[in-house]
RNA sequence: GCUCGAGUGGUGGAAUUGGUAGACACGCAAGACUUAAAAUCUUGUGCCUUAUGGGCGUGCGGGUUCAAGUCCCGCCUCGAGUACCA
């Protein structure tokens, strides 16, 4: 066989592991190359062929790099803690350690067949105890962090004490929640009264006890428990954060997500909201990632706005971003939960009110976001009184406030805001028009660029200034402040479950404690069932004391972290993955810093991209990092999509299946009464793709498959049979799932690599076709036969190459470092196509010109450029080699095939000498035979010449 | 609804700064080899056409330009994200 890639590829993979080729170490004197994928969650279905596209596209990279004389990092892992595992081990009673440790086995095996270029002596898995000791340190970290508004800086929680010694709370600008110390039991701390706000002196912290000091600490920390509405999923037991909610139901599984008050941990990553914001500008991302993470923070800019309930003590916040529509408010709207409705609400409406909170109640969140027109609400009889007009405004409350949003309050000004003018013209309440040639009878008029009127002092007014002069009036008036409110909420971190990073957290009197660093890691224990206990507690309540390889205190803490927090800073541990005493070097992070090249999916946007980004930026201001951002630039690839083979079966036949071409003509011959048309008559039943070739059915395969095809009839009966097909997500319900490893059998992993990036752009999806695998194998082929025969003999000569081979060459390393540069892995295999197609019309076997062609290959065929590279009679790898210099002295042309444009129209070419003047290249155009078909005349109107590339003739 | 992408042959796609639209590959067709098939090789392949020629062609309609897939304006379709966010 002339090109035998089997036994290439076992040579090379074995050589590779012999020679540890692949093996990274620091290199000062070298500049490091950071290049990285997505680690996997390592599942029981194995890899299908679009995991790997962009672990090739990351690996050819790595390699190019390395090429190019940069030390390069390039890692992989596995993401190992997880639902999945868990969920077996429920079933099946496996400990899901075993599970995962089965599953990273068959990943690997089916890695290694694929050629990558990964170190494997820095291999992590999040859920190996000697790396999440080190996850645990980081949670450590965090809880022992406060967030400094003044120097927007996350600050070691004894820079606080300080503080509090020095001035009590006074002085301290914290991230924190607003109304903290509405949250803080007042029985436990006697000497605050019952008009506590939050404020406290030096004596009172130093009179506070040591409970009573955890108790006010826990509210600055930026991991901190505290009871939060959170999305709780019954089917899975467990709460979710809101990333892992899609449509009010469980990202896994789609499973209802009800929201639970409950006492949990969270991280405040909202004090971060806008420095996640800003740094997007320094890191090149994709547009949409950046977008999507923008939207996600959601950031708005108005004002916090306090009215007065009439007849109350009490006052009513509400966000605004429209504070220049101040006059326009004709009500005010609660969340039916804001907790002032019990409060302001009349005794006549009380009954009305208490019946529509329970019914809003009843409405699960979905039911709450999809059911938009129905308008509902209620008044509460009471009244507050506008900041400047004094106005008695009457308080509403409607489930389209939302409770989690701002304040939970709304000023309603129904001429400027759709949803106020629906809420209004529903109830009737009257609406006041406060801008100049706004028509409001139909709809609200959201626009900012009309004057105001009816506004008192903001009369003839309009935008910015309109908005500045609102505020400052509000701020006079002592009736509020500009605000900016951020959509991010902070991300709740415990999770009910098993397998999981154990919490490093004891608690003594129901008082959180951190483990002792000589402690961790804390690791799981073994419990008998994965399962809650009786009482609701999580899995880990099963374990008894002695099951702990650490326990301090009454209990251990027994939820575990949640998927996201091992891989928030795995990239990290890449660099140092046997430090001991460290999560890593300061001299190893500071050598191999960002990532320059992370590859992954885009679907990670709002939930492991965004923690990340969270971590590493506390980390940076604790001193942990010389950086601010993990990931300098991001590439995300696109899905592959299978093509299902769709059978049709006739309903009123069921054991007749008709080829797909034959719908109509057999549904007009055999015409059944139940089905009248096509679309009606047959049942489309998804088969396994590996039953068609080119969608023709394999008949005799399909029989043999499952029971029920087994005495299929067909339709026509003798000739060929076509199925359908359909593009769609690959999954195996579907039965379109194409193996990496069985194409590797079939055709090599070199053929693989090229294939996947030969079908287009990495960012886009695609679907995945196998026909075009062939094309791109021949091509391998076709080139191999450039350095041996049939036979295995080698065909290389050390002639000098001719003038069209350095120019074919040459031509290629342009293209090849030019499109890698940009990051077009696509047009690349082309490129090395059309070399390939050239060098052999030039017949050409010459060692000056196929030792580099080697070189350019390598990254793309790794296995069959260290075979060529070694058959050319060198000892050394081919991926030590320096990366090949374009010369253009050998493009140089000494005639230039001008396309001659009539009226921007190409209509011939025309070689002329590449000395030609602007001036002589038109008048030879001028002459040249063919152009008076074009210009009889002779006379153009005006003539374009680029020198070099066209000729453009005005007639 | 809003935000961000994308629309090019039968298919995947190429065209990097406005300068030969459809590279490269698949598929298809014809031919060679063969008893036959597979494999391989050669040639052709955007559409229309009165065919050594001409016309039309990058979702649709306009515009700028000597020249537009590429730039500008308006629209349509598809995909992704997000959604009573005040």
């Amino acid at each position: 066989m002339e090109y035998n890639f089997r036994e290439i590829e076992q040579k090379w993979i074995k050589e590779w592991r012999k020679r540890e080729t692949y093996k990274v170490t620091e290199d000062p004197s070298k500049e490091k190359f950071y290049a990285l994928s997505m680690f996997p969650y390592p599942s029981g279905a194995g890899l299908h062929v679009g995991h790997p596209l962009g672990y090739i596209a990351s690996d050819i990279y790595a390699r190019y790099k390395k090429h190019q004389g940069f030390n390069v990092l390039h890692p992989m892992g596995y993401d190992s803690f997880g639902l999945p595992a868990e969920q077996y081990a429920i079933e099946t009673g496996t400990h899901p350690a075993e599970t995962t440790e089965k599953n990273i086995a068959r990943y690997r095996e089916q890695l290694d067949k694929l050629g990558f270029n990964y170190d494997w002596s820095r291999e992590v898995r999040t859920s190996d105890p000697s790396y999440y000791k080190w996850t645990q340190w980081i949670f450590k970290q965090i809880f022992n962090s406060w967030y400094n508004n003044d120097t927007k800086k996350t600050e070691p929680i004894a820079t606080l004490i300080e503080k509090f010694n020095a001035n009590g709370s006074y002085n301290v600008n914290a991230a924190q929640d607003e109304e903290w110390f509405k949250a803080l039991d007042l029985e436990k701390f006697p000497f605050f009264g019952e008009y506590f706000v939050g404020e406290f002196t030096a004596t009172d912290w130093q009179s506070m006890n040591e409970e009573q000091q955890q108790l006010i600490l826990m509210h600055y920390r930026l991991t901190y428990l505290a009871n939060s509405w959170v999305n709780w999923c019954p089917a899975l037991g467990t709460v979710l954060a809101n990333d892992e909610v899609k449509d009010g139901k469980s990202e896994r599984g789609g499973h209802p997500v009800v929201q639970k008050l409950m006492r949990q941990w969270s991280m405040r990553i909202s004090a971060f909201a806008q420095r996640l914001l800003d740094d997007l500008d320094t890191v090149d991302w994709s547009d949409s990632i950046k977008e999507i993470q923008r939207n996600w923070i959601g950031r708005s800019k108005g004002a916090s706005v306090k009215f007065i309930v009439a007849g109350h003590s009490e006052t009513i916040e509400v966000f605004t971003t429209r504070p220049d529509t101040i006059f326009g408010v004709d009500f005010v709207t609660l969340a039916p939960e804001h907790p002032l409705v019990n409060v302001v609400t009349t005794a006549e409406q009380k009954a009305d009110i208490a019946a529509y909170v329970q019914s809003a109640s009843l409405k699960s969140e979905r039911d709450r976001q999809s059911d938009v027109k129905n308008i509902t609400g209620c008044f509460t009889g009471a009244y507050c009184e506008h900041p400047f007009t004094g106005k008695q405004i009457p308080i509403w409350i409607g489930d389209y406030v939302l409770a989690s949003y701002g304040t939970g309050a709304v000023m309603a000004v129904p001429s400027g805001d759709q949803r106020d003018y629906d809420f209004a013209t529903h109830f009737k309440i009257e609406i006041t028009a406060i801008m100049e040639g706004a028509d409001i009878s139909e709809q609200a008029d959201a626009s900012k660029d009309k004057p105001l009127m009816n506004s008192d002092f903001l009369n003839g007014l309009k935008g910015k200034k309109a908005v500045n002069a609102a505020v400052s009036a509000i701020m006079d008036k002592d009736a509020g402040r500009g605000k900016v409110q951020y959509r991010l909420r902070d991300a709740v971190f415990s999770r009910q479950r098993y397998w999981g990073e154990p919490v490093p957290v004891y608690f003594k009197n129901e008082i959180p404690y951190l483990i002792e660093d000589d402690q961790l890691p804390v690791t799981l224990p073994p419990i008998d069932e994965y399962l809650p206990t009786e009482d609701g507690d999580p899995p880990l309540a099963r374990a008894k004391k002695e099951d702990w390889d650490v326990f301090e205190g009454d209990r251990m803490e027994l939820n575990t972290m949640p998927g996201w927090a091992g891989s928030s800073w795995y990239f990290l541990r890449y660099m140092d993955p046997h430090n001991t005493e460290e999560f890593v070097s300061e001299e190893k992070m500071k050598y191999w810093n960002q990532v320059d090249l992370y590859m992954g999916g885009a679907e990670h946007a709002t939930g492991h991209l965004l923690y990340s980004r969270f971590w590493t930026k506390v980390l940076c201001d604790l001193g942990h990092l010389s950086f601010n951002e993990p990931f300098k630039k991001m590439i995300n690839q696109g899905m592959i999509l299978g093509r299902s083979s769709i059978l049709n079966r006739d309903k009123a036949n069921p054991n007749t299946y008709v080829c797909v071409s034959h719908l109509e003509d057999y549904n007009e011959k055999f015409p059944s009464p139940e089905y009248k048309t096509v679309d009606e008559r047959f049942q489309k039943l998804r088969i396994d793709i590996h039953l068609t070739d080119n969608d023709s059915l394999d008949k005799e395969g399909l029989k043999a498959w499952q029971k029920e095809y087994f005495n299929a009839e067909f339709y026509p009966k003798d000739s060929g049979f076509s199925c359908g097909h359909e593009v769609e997500k690959m999954s195996k319900r579907w039965y379109n799932v194409e193996d990496p490893s069985v194409l590797c059998d079939k055709f090599g992993a070199d053929t693989l690599r090229c294939y996947e990036m030969f079908l287009g752009p990495v960012e886009q999806s695609k679907p995945w076709d196998t026909k075009g695998i062939n094309g791109v194998h021949n091509f391998l082929r076709k080139l191999s036969r450039l350095y041996i025969d049939k036979e295995g003999v080698l065909l290389v000569t050390d002639d000098a190459p001719s003038k069209d081979s350095m120019k074919t060459l040459h031509k290629t390393i342009k293209k090849v470092t030019e499109d890698l540069n940009r990051f077009s892995w696509n047009t690349v295999v082309s490129g090395m196509m059309i070399a390939t197609n050239e060098l052999t019309e030039q017949k050409c076997h010459s060692r000056a010109v196929l030792e580099t062609l080697t070189l350019l290959l390598s990254p793309y065929a790794p296995h069959l450029a260290e075979e060529l590279w070694e058959k050319l009679g060198n000892s050394d790898s081919v991926t030590t080699q320096e990366w090949p210099v374009f010369d253009a002295a050998h493009l140089v042309e000494s005639e230039i095939h001008y396309p001659v444009s009539f009226n921007g129209k190409m209509r011939f070419k025309i070689s002329l000498p590449a000395e030609f003047t602007k001036d002589q290249v038109e008048e030879a155009v001028l002459a040249y035979e063919k152009t008076a078909q074009y210009l009889p005349d002779g006379k153009p109107k005006k003539m374009i010449v680029v020198p070099g590339r066209i000729v453009n003739v005005v007639v």
